[in-house]
DNA sequence: CCTACCGATCGGTAGG
DNA sequence: CCTACCGATCGGTAGG
């Protein structure tokens, strides 16, 4: 009896398949566009172009999948304001603090846009959701704080209050994962430059 | 063998129960906290106390419920757009109507703050989504061009591309949908007046 | 507005 | 002994 192929006798560990990063990658894309309800692991596989049973060796269930995701945008959000706690102690204004944490956040979008949106658009449908918006609060909480920190400068407007103008600023930056590209005209640079502007200095030419 | 009960054999012309109006307003809020796919026709049911088959009696499927919530939401944009177009044959500037759209558009998303959210939060899962990101697109489009106009008219400031600043000034608009809440501490006026002095003002104080 | 169902598909797991 | 994966099927539930 002839053995089946030479390539196949050839000693190797494991195949050249798909390892959990990819297979991360693909759910996230996949989550994003129909959504993480309307998503079966049946989806996933056949993207994939592999079974059910084989996502199952990368992840141990489906809400593993969305955790992974989750945990990469809260940590990347989470840095970002713990670079501004940090800057605090080492002297500067909270205007300077605030301006560059609204930089690291468009920074952030735009690295982990992926997991990102998927943050965003987490409802709280199961206990791993409701941590990630308990985390997300918290972030929001602080970024809030920063605003407001800002505004006891004298470095912000007084006619628009703080957690107000704290909303307003961080739903424009969120705003970006409805339609930021990595393909498209401007980079993360342009967008941060664009979106700080219009912040602090509005639309109207200064000066008229 | 005794009748079950003198009230039901009361003669009466229908049940005192939910008309259409009343069951899409509580699909419409299940669809935003559960997210569509995330949300049975026996939850609805549930809900409101009825049959999954007393919900066919309103509406011929769930597709129709989603169809009446973005109309709603897309109808209501619409008009705002079209107020736009009308105001630009009577005269006035392009930066007057671009600043009534906003405001225009922060009072649409206040009166149909649930109809809207479910706009905002759809991903082109069916063909009535699809069709629904094609009406929304349109009115965007229309949004942009204002904004266009506007700087045309050398009304706003040249360092951000018009395209730009138009994803970000209604992308702040939209992100209202995320926090705004009817019983808060802000009514829809206070919003639309922050939204549109941070958008063309700024938060930085002005003369400094 | 209900009871009784349908075709299909769900997330997850078995042995190899 | 490991990594990567298959064919088949589990008990339940979806929209209609």
């Amino acid at each position: 009896m002839p053995r089946p192929s030479p390539t196949t006798t050839a000693a190797r560990r494991g195949r050249p398949g798909y390892d959990q990063e990819a297979v991360l990658r693909r759910a996230i894309d996949l989550f994003n566009r129909r959504g993480y309800d309307g998503t079966s692991v049946g989806d996933l596989a056949r993207e994939l172009g592999l079974t059910k049973s084989a996502i199952y060796h990368h992840f141990p269930s489906k809400a593993h999948l969305l955790q992974a995701a989750l945990d990469e945008a809260l940590d990347a959000l989470t840095a970002v304001i713990d670079t501004a706690a940090r800057a605090e102690q080492g002297g500067g204004t909270a205007y300077e603090r605030l301006e560059e944490a609204v930089r690291g956040s468009v920074v952030v979008l735009v690295e982990h846009l992926p997991a990102v949106t998927l943050l965003l658009r987490v409802r709280g449908n199961s206990e791993a959701e409701q941590e990630a918006l308990r985390r997300r609060r918290r972030i929001d909480a602080a970024l809030a704080g920063l605003v407001r920190a800002a505004a006891q400068e004298g470095a912000l407007r007084t006619d628009i209050p703080p957690d107000l103008a704290a909303r307003l600023l961080f739903g424009m930056v969120n705003s970006l994962v409805e339609w930021y590209r990595p393909e498209g005209r401007y980079d993360a640079a342009a967008i941060a430059e664009a979106v700080t502007t219009l912040a602090f200095d509005g639309l109207a030419p200064r000066g008229e």
